[in-house]
DNA sequence: AGTAAAAGTCAACAAGCGTTGACAAGGGAG
DNA sequence: CTCCCTTGTCAACGCTTGTTGACTTTTACT
């Protein structure tokens, strides 16, 4: 019976222990707050009274405050694979609308990589092993360029509708959104970078 | 005598006070710092020492931080008089570089407005009553939205190259930019809002 | 049972912030 | 010279922040 118990006790102690639950609901509550509010705004106080819990066991799960934005903002794209075409550039507003919305964490890299330096790093951290490699197949040349040309459109379409809120930007649907932006994306992904005429 | 002395007194008092030099390099430091470093980050205390005086004149020529901040962000496009056309996107863009450039203000704003609830008012307010009416001439249809999308490009455009500082954005030249960014602005100006094809 | 580690609580700290009020020069006006 | 208004200085306040260490409770195992 002790032998079963031990087993059992080692495969949770490996799986699941106790603290993972609250780590997972400091880690939301971050997400959230420097989502909202940005990284020197979200003070480890709120964040531990959202996960409800002491402002000390966040020091305790996550060492520092900046230590524990470094583990709120891992960030995974998630971008599907892209064929070049006519096609890539509504694939790649879709992706982006839903990946915006869906998660927290994306809010929380912006609006806090705009004071932050850290979280600057981060994001052009992202920007440089995320969004460039899975552009560079679609573009026709300089794809470094042509991807820091995306992300100006991306980041500025997710800064004037989630986080300024303009509100006839802030008014689309997903599909006015994609009917919109696309044409620009495939633009930057195409045309030539000089001026044609 | 007496009466010429009086006479000047009371034009210097109403032209140029000792005061408003400070008054100016209040400004200033806080515009620096505000587009340097946002409006929490930056502090009364830096931009005292900035300015070369005590604190405690910041609270007295202003008031308060967030009224030191209204004044500061206090901000005019300069758009010039543009006329339809594909000429349009290339005056746009090429006006927003210089004026991102020879003015920390812009920066100031976008930096706060981020974080600030209040500097984001600021923002949506000059976005309504600067950009968008400048633009609705040049829209040959809903020009609120296609204002919402230039602004969607000019912020990105400026949030990576001057904020987040992406290399290849911040490398491009005046003239890359127009020439990459241009056909985009004009493509929000002038084509049909719904996917075409 | 008893025990040792894990998980959580509490009060406090040092530092920085915006802001205040009392007070000291400075320089024209009578 | 004397007065007064402007301009500037100084020290302190109350508050919030991140972070710490000592303590108690819970949990899991022999």
């Amino acid at each position: 019976m002790e032998k079963v118990n031990a087993c059992w006790h080692m495969l949770r102690t490996m799986t699941e222990r106790k603290s993972d639950r609250t780590r997972a609901a400091i880690l939301a509550a971050a997400r959230e707050r420097f989502g909202g509010d940005g990284y020197e705004r979200a003070t480890i106080r709120a964040i531990a009274a959202d996960a409800a819990i002491d402002p000390a066991m966040v020091i305790r799960y996550f060492g520092t405050k900046e230590k524990l934005f470094a583990a709120a903002a891992e960030f995974d794209l998630r971008l599907p694979a892209l064929s070049p075409g006519p096609g890539a550039g509504e694939a790649l507003v879709r992706h982006f609308l839903v990946r915006w919305e869906d998660d927290d964490t994306l809010k929380a890299l912006l609006r806090s990589a705009v004071t932050n330096p850290q979280a600057a790093d981060r994001m052009r951290e992202l920007f440089a092993t995320q969004l460039a490699p899975a552009l560079a197949r679609l573009a026709v040349d300089d794809p470094a360029t042509r991807a820091g040309l995306v992300a100006t459109q991306a980041l500025g379409f997710a800064l004037c509708r989630y986080i300024l809120e303009l509100p006839p930007v802030a008014a689309l649907s997903h599909d006015a959104a994609v009917a919109a932006l696309a044409p620009a994306i495939n633009h930057y992904l195409t045309e030539p970078l000089t001026a044609s005429e």
